[in-house]
RNA sequence: GGCCCGUUCGUCUAUCGGUUAGGACACCAGGUUUUCAACCUGGGAAGAGGGGUUCGACUCCCCUACGGGCUGCCA
């Protein structure tokens, strides 16, 4: 079962979130980022919210988003409520970055973009910091021009802000490397830097899980938690996912989106489980179910080094969790695959088949893929068609002893033990091993030479069909 | 350039000052075997380098090297 319900009181109950902006696919570290928000909101009775950052209106798309929920949804992954936009929320946060300006923890500037950018060229050339520090900081406002302005904060340029990560521990900057982020931009829209502080505050978030490529972020977004007189979530910034090489992740390392992995075939149990395993870990646990991952996951469990993808270890994962999930999971697994690589789907007759031979399937599949192949006899219907290998088993001598094979079947229990003695009697009346005879059987059985085991195959398949499939193939040729 | 983070077998990782540095995936060898897969047995395989601290460092500190991130009126 799930962990003990906790004794936190309401108001300090978990809120994590997921906070993708649309501009693209769903990334594998994206998901990976979603899953540790969903397992530690999940695993102590919280909520895990879902935000779409939508404020550069220039790259966001709904077809990025609505691809986004799906990859979640695949992988298994729910949230509470409805996702937030955080475009829509643009009034109060213009309303959050005017009330700092009130305050004095905000001020205008009006240097130009092309000013701000001579300055860092020139800061580049000399070897500078190219650090921009605004000259309207501390301008008073009678000197203001009539012009368009951004919002800055107003950052403190003495002593250093630390942060308590979760993840990274504590991590120290000093003010006077930090600018005076832009929270309005001149046109009045609202900065993700200045969003995404509003909308955590505003929806309670208490743990910001979130790719370290945000460390440097969370300072300067502290700074407004404080102008506010809010309360600062805890951080946990973890490492990013690279490619098998080490190199930062990107396409040509293969698959990057998580519609892709749903395209190779693997579980998403195996997914979730392969997952949280790169960079978390408790103790030696390597297969784990949901509820143990929910159990188990911790912040401080996390990895600080980045951790590369091990397709063969997925692959593993996946094939152990096929092994263990029941049958509903399997089918339904099999009904998406084909789906999204635009297969026809099974029919009711494949399907119940199928799902009678998942017993079988089951044990020797990774992938969603190699368990329909696996199924692949008990789909088809006669004729039933040999590919190379199969067509090669069988020669005038096998499809002899395949006619030898009928009427003993005809009259056997169709049983296990049955089926396996009469194979055993006719292989030794030859003077020749099982496999000599399972072979030609396998092609007439299947017409492949993928499958489950010959006396699998026929108990699945039944006696009349069987036998049917074996004169079929003994007359050929 | 500046700031920040990181570095244990090929890969993911355990270890939170004292271990023959453990496990998993992968790999190699052998076994089992009706194909694929699985399974069994065994094997090789690691603390980036250099300084400290300590009776004792993979574990703590410093430096270097390498890798990564940020350095936008992007998110």
């Amino acid at each position: 079962m799930n962990a003990a319900p906790s004794s936190q009181a309401p108001s300090s109950r978990v809120v994590t979130r997921f906070a993708p902006s649309p501009t693209g696919y769903l990334h594998i570290g994206g998901a990976r980022t979603a899953l540790f928000n969903w397992l530690y909101a999940r695993g102590r009775g919280g909520k895990f919210l879902l935000r779409i950052e939508d404020t550069d209106r220039a790259r966001s798309t709904v077809e990025a988003t609505e691809a986004i929920l799906r990859g979640l949804t695949w992988l298994g992954l729910d949230w509470d409520g409805a996702p937030v936009s955080q475009f829509e929320g643009a009034p109060r946060h213009a309303e959050v970055a005017h009330h700092m300006l009130a305050t004095g923890h905000a001020y205008k500037c009006f240097a130009t973009q092309d000013e701000i950018e001579a300055f860092r060229e020139a800061a580049r050339r000399e070897g500078r910091s190219t650090l921009y520090q605004s000259p309207w900081r501390d301008a008073d406002p009678a000197t203001h021009p009539d012009a368009p302005y951004v919002v800055r904060l107003k950052a403190p340029r003495d002593g250093e802000t630390v942060i308590e990560d979760a993840v990274q521990g504590r991590v120290r900057f000093r003010n006077d490397t930090l600018d005076d982020m832009i929270c309005l931009r001149s046109d009045g829209t609202p900065t993700y830097m200045l969003a995404v502080v509003v909308d955590d505050h505003d929806m309670g978030v208490t743990h910001i899980i979130r790719g370290d490529d945000h460390l440097n972020n969370a300072p300067r977004q502290m700074l407004v938690y404080r102008a506010m007189g809010w309360d600062v979530p805890v951080f946990a910034h973890i490492p990013l996912i690279h490619g098998p090489d080490g190199k930062k992740l990107s396409k040509r390392h293969g698959a990057v989106g998580l519609e892709e992995y749903q395209k190779m075939g693997f579980l998403a149990a195996g997914m979730r489980n392969y997952l949280a395993r790169l960079g978390w870990s408790h103790g030696d646990d390597e297969f784990f179910t949901d509820d143990q991952a929910k159990e188990w996951f911790d912040l401080p469990a996390i990895g600080r080094a980045p951790a590369r993808l091990d397709f063969k270890k997925l692959e593993n994962l996946s094939g152990q969790h096929i092994s263990a999930a029941n049958d509903d999971v399997l089918m339904d697994a099999v009904a998406s695959y084909l789906a999204v690589t635009g297969a026809p789907a099974l029919s009711d007759v494949q399907a119940a088949a199928m799902r009678s031979a998942l017993y079988c399937l089951r044990d020797r599949s990774k992938t969603v893929p190699q368990l329909i192949e696996k199924a692949a006899f008990v789909l088809k219907s006669r004729p039933i068609g040999m590919d190379g290998k199969a067509a090669a088993a069988l020669d005038d001598v096998s499809r002899g002893i395949l006619r030898e094979l009928t009427p003993q079947l005809q009259n056997a229990s169709w049983q296990r033990d049955d089926l396996e003695a009469v194979l055993g009697n006719v292989a030794a009346a030859h003077g020749i091993g099982l496999g000599k005879i399972a072979q030609p059987l396998r092609a007439a059985l299947a017409g492949s030479s993928v499958t489950p085991s010959v006396f699998d195959m026929m108990l699945v398949l039944g006696r009349a069909e069987s036998i049917a499939r074996i004169n079929e193939a003994a007359l050929d040729g």
